[in-house]
DNA sequence: TTGTAGATGATATAACGTAACGTTCAGGCC
DNA sequence: GGCCTGAACGTTACGTTATATCATCTACAA
């Protein structure tokens, strides 16, 4: 699993300084730029475990002091998506962190109705069974979107037995 | 298979028909109302194997002379999903006809990137290993969402060996 | 016949996303 | 240093997708 759901209490300054870490190796390895900008939206997409949309970022960038409309916000997001820094959910619009962005993924998502964190999965018994089935119909898979709606255990508990 | 890449020549007044009975029947087996408007939008969407967007189903139905604003098809379209007529694919923000409306389901979907057509699978081989991957992480699954982009046969033949 | 619940009409606006153009800035090269 | 170039970013405007809200209509039942 590449990314948990993680307990509330965990250290999360932590947590976000090894994604900006990590990001920033990446793209010194393949000699890509985390401007300023990218990497605070990073860091913005990185300071919930839940999804954040692309208009929320917009708002904290605001809040910045800094200027910034649409455009800002997306092309930042363009270029965290498609350098597998940050995932798309589809289903919610909105964006989370990746918690390998070191090698190419194609995740599966875990996303709790309960308290809208999001876990990433790695499954390759996912990602192998759906891309055979499709092959058995002569379908070439490309691209997977795998995401669950569902309760995680902490919210199962609770919902279960509720104080 | 529910709904395979139909040839460009079937019998497709035929195919919608069908889909308008089988809806027909199974609304007044669970005392479902398919009002005119709803009988309507279901069609529409049947009338293209390819993912119809809300608002080329809004267009479509001023062409029919109707008034017609945003709510009255995203009505619609919010009874013939909760109720199984209609898939909608997040990936695209569009709806396809469900080509198995008369049993609860959550189908995966192969959507051609070549040709825009969608098949719909309903494997239970693939919703299970999701649903015990996610179990095995204290996950319960509710819905899934699994959207594949690829290339079909058809259209992966006239890739690799164009005219 | 009239109450009522579901469906639809109608208006407005929210939320998400992109096209197109100009400006700035980093890095390579002379 | 000065210059060139391409990527990144600023800025304006607009397109697309979706929902909130309140009014009206309609089918059905009491």
């Amino acid at each position: 699993m590449l990314s948990d759901f993680r307990p509330g209490d965990h250290d999360h300054e932590a947590c976000v300084a090894v994604a900006l870490d990590a990001a920033s190796a990446v793209c010194r390895e393949r000699g890509l730029r985390l401007t300023p900008l990218r990497r605070r939206v990073l860091e913005l997409v990185w300071r919930r475990h839940a999804p954040s949309g692309a208009y929320d970022l917009l708002e904290a960038l605001r809040s910045d002091g800094r200027r910034a409309d649409p455009p800002t916000v997306y092309r930042a997001l363009d270029f965290l998506v498609g350098n597998g820094f940050v995932h798309r959910l589809e289903s919610l619009n909105a964006y989370v962190g990746c918690g390998g962005p070191e090698r190419e993924h194609n995740g599966q998502f875990l996303i709790c109705d309960g308290c809208g964190r999001v876990a990433e999965l790695e499954d390759p018994a996912i990602s192998g069974i759906i891309r055979e089935k499709a092959r058995a119909l002569g379908f070439r898979a490309g691209w997977q979107t795998v995401e669950v709606i569902g309760l995680c255990g902490e919210c199962r508990g609770r919902r279960e037995s509720p104080a």
